[in-house]
DNA sequence: CCCTTCATGTCACTCGGTGACATCTTGACA
DNA sequence: TGTCAAGATGTCACCGAGTGACATGAAGGG
């Protein structure tokens, strides 16, 4: 139960922290002002959150861990660019569910350079992941060949091209669409080898 | 002149800075250091480079103009794949003739999340460079179909696939066996549109 | 009722980064 | 040669991110 107050704390960080970002820009509002906002000290946020930047993106952390659920659960025989195709629908299915608030963290992201890094710093870490999932659903050895690795990052460019138009359009293009469209892109090189 | 004097100041920032980020590490490293290492003052570093990161990412920055330029170099009839292909392969030449310095930068880079994020930052920028000229050059709408900077994409993801084989391997591996290797992967996506 | 533990606040500090201002160089021009 | 304008630099003061040390205070367990 102190572990539910900790989540709660969390929880009021974020909140205050996305509320306050989306309205003012990133550099327009400091950590002394998201925390007091929140009702604790600077000190207080920093025991929460490693910096600025993770506050944002944090909110975005689950994502590499369900991609790569969802790829460990796609049946076994499945070619490769379906079962990327529904690892990275998942992410954005997440999205489109919660439009109204995941739109404007995109957004935000995207917009902001420094978030935009850590941003695609974390990705890097998910393709990884997925890179070593991949292997391991295919017998392969993560470390000789570039397959894997290439795989995944294709899988991973697309989902950045599409989550581009989504918030590039604030929403209006259908996501399910442009992942498809993207997936048809690339299939050809996910499932010759 | 004048000119030439501001070159000269900038390398010898560089020099200091490459020379004591690779020795100590990028956080054991402050920019009063750097400065007074170079003979200047920490505030005349910052009329030459905008951030700490800056410094070490700037070294690679004209790779991006270079691969853009090389792409629109490259004869009109011939395939993306073997256009990006050349593209990318300059940044990777250049690299691999100055493989004791560059090898150094490269592994900071790769080591040094803060650097790697700012990294990958200006890859995105290229990225877009590299889908404009795409679209371009087959005469496509850079924003109706996703195939331009999906293509641009891929062609990065090999780039960064190799660049980090290379640097894990202290070198040891042939980048140009490398990306023959990479894009052979990606080529059925490339070469289908 | 005490004691331990853990979260928090406060304080002081380092360092990245910026704006303002004074100084110094340098080259142009009379 | 003397002067003036422009640009580069140093100094100083400042803000904000991030960290370490320490004291306090509340919850739970004996």
């Amino acid at each position: 139960m102190a572990e539910r107050k900790r989540r709660l704390v969390a929880n009021e960080l974020t909140e205050a922290a996305l509320q306050l970002l989306a309205l003012k820009g990133f550099d327009a509002v400091t950590i002394d002002e998201i925390a007091t906002t929140a009702g604790v000290s600077k000190r207080t946020f920093f025991r929460y959150f490693a910096s600025k930047e993770d506050v944002v993106v944090q909110f975005l952390a689950d994502m590499g861990a369900d991609m790569r659920a969802e790829l460990a659960a796609r049946p076994a025989g499945e070619r490769p660019a379906e079962a990327l195709r529904h690892a990275v629908a998942v992410p954005i299915a997440t999205c489109a569910d919660h439009s109204d608030r995941a739109l404007r963290v995109v957004q935000l992201i995207l917009r902001t350079p420094a978030l935009h890094a850590r941003f695609l710093e974390r990705q890097a870490q998910w393709r990884d992941d997925l890179a070593a999932e991949l292997a391991h659903r295919l017998g392969l050895d993560p470390d000789s060949g570039l397959y894997p690795r290439l795989a995944a990052g294709m899988a991973l460019n697309a989902f950045d091209a599409v989550l581009d138009r989504w918030s590039g359009s604030d929403g209006g293009e259908d996501p399910n669409e442009l992942i498809e469209h993207a997936f048809a892109v690339i299939a050809p090189a996910l499932d010759t080898a």
